[in-house]
DNA sequence: ACATTTGTAGACTGATTAGTCAATCATTGT
DNA sequence: ACAATGATTGACTAATCAGTCTACAAATGT
């Protein structure tokens, strides 16, 4: 068993449950199944194993978002296929979602370069930028278009969340936003 | 001098830049300038007066979201009103605006009853069930349109916050957006 | 075979924390 | 004037926490 695995797992989970700050390393440990002295000798400090989740977390949600995107397709498919992926993603995997907003909206985010943030939003960016030359999306600023995606589907993804929807309900709602969102940017 | 509202104020400014987790009670009261015993007289408990934090700003941006919000104008207008009150606050209050997010993606917003939450998201949701029962607003359920434009408003802020805009830029922009969100729901 | 590094353990520590307490001080009502 | 209640203080405590340390085990390289 990887350890270091293991305690990102755990991690995510209590702090999920309880905040970073009723979240003490000793807990992490003993839920984990090792020593003490084992995770600080994996992270160094708290903030790191923070740090590190986050970063772990958020890029296996950018791995997901871009699945199955064949360059083939038009600017609307690819880009549906994203949202898609994402709020499937975010559905599947609702606490790692939840600590990646959990983790942005707190002084920790603070801690990012923002040459990082800048360079994890880049391919983000350039497709957005590709689809208005393109003259499908709207000339709108692209940080705004951004944006303005993000929020919708943490929106939309919260509201699948507060009710118990049917699988075939949740797809269809998934539709219909994304097709609310699709004629707002087009 | 209020000693309850200075701690509040206090709170608010370290929550917001050290987060709950390195805010320790003393250093609070310690710069609000009283005394530990103090803070706690009025607070039983630091979880007491995060939550008490919590419902004091949500209810000052409640309050001024519906100012100046004639009865006797159109639904669109009314919800325009709204929609640029709450942004302009969210602008001016930058910090208090933050807290809140910081919180709602917080285990501690699991502390107060749904009950609580719905009293509080009430007054909205029948605002835009008037509006949809007046066939303004398209037919969607209120909790998905009361979700999708609340993450407007949130996405908007941030792209706002993301840049130093001039005065007429950002009125620009709230414009815009206004426009975005209006077309979408309506 | 042996040496060196890396992983694992868990008792331990120094610092820090939320919250208490007993003692004053201020305010109010009678 | 005088209770009585509430406000304020800051030293104090018991618990907890992040992180260290020493010792040992496993793996790896030579």
């Amino acid at each position: 068993m990887d350890k270091k695995e293991e305690i990102l797992k755990t991690a995510l989970k209590l702090f999920v449950e309880f905040g970073f700050h009723a979240t003490p390393t000793s807990k992490i440990a003993k839920e984990a199944g090792i020593a003490n002295g084992t995770l600080f000798h994996y992270y160094k400090t708290k903030d790191e194993l923070i740090l590190a989740l986050y970063a772990h977390t958020k890029s296996r949600l950018t791995e997901y978002m871009y699945a199955n995107a064949s360059k083939d397709e038009s600017l609307e498919l690819v880009f549906k296929s994203i949202y898609t992926n994402t709020i499937e993603w975010a559905q599947e995997n609702k606490a790692e979602f939840y600590f990646i907003q959990q983790f942005s909206t707190s002084p920790f985010y603070g801690l990012i370069s923002p040459e990082e943030i800048t360079k994890q939003a880049k391919p983000h960016l350039d497709f957005l930028q590709a689809g208005i030359k393109a003259a499908v999306l709207k000339p709108l600023p692209v940080d705004m278009l951004y944006t303005l995606i993000n929020s919708h589907i943490a929106g939309i993804n919260q509201y699948l969340s507060s009710e118990e929807f049917s699988t075939a309900k949740q797809k269809k709602i998934i539709n219909e936003s994304f097709q609310l969102l699709w004629d707002m940017i087009t």
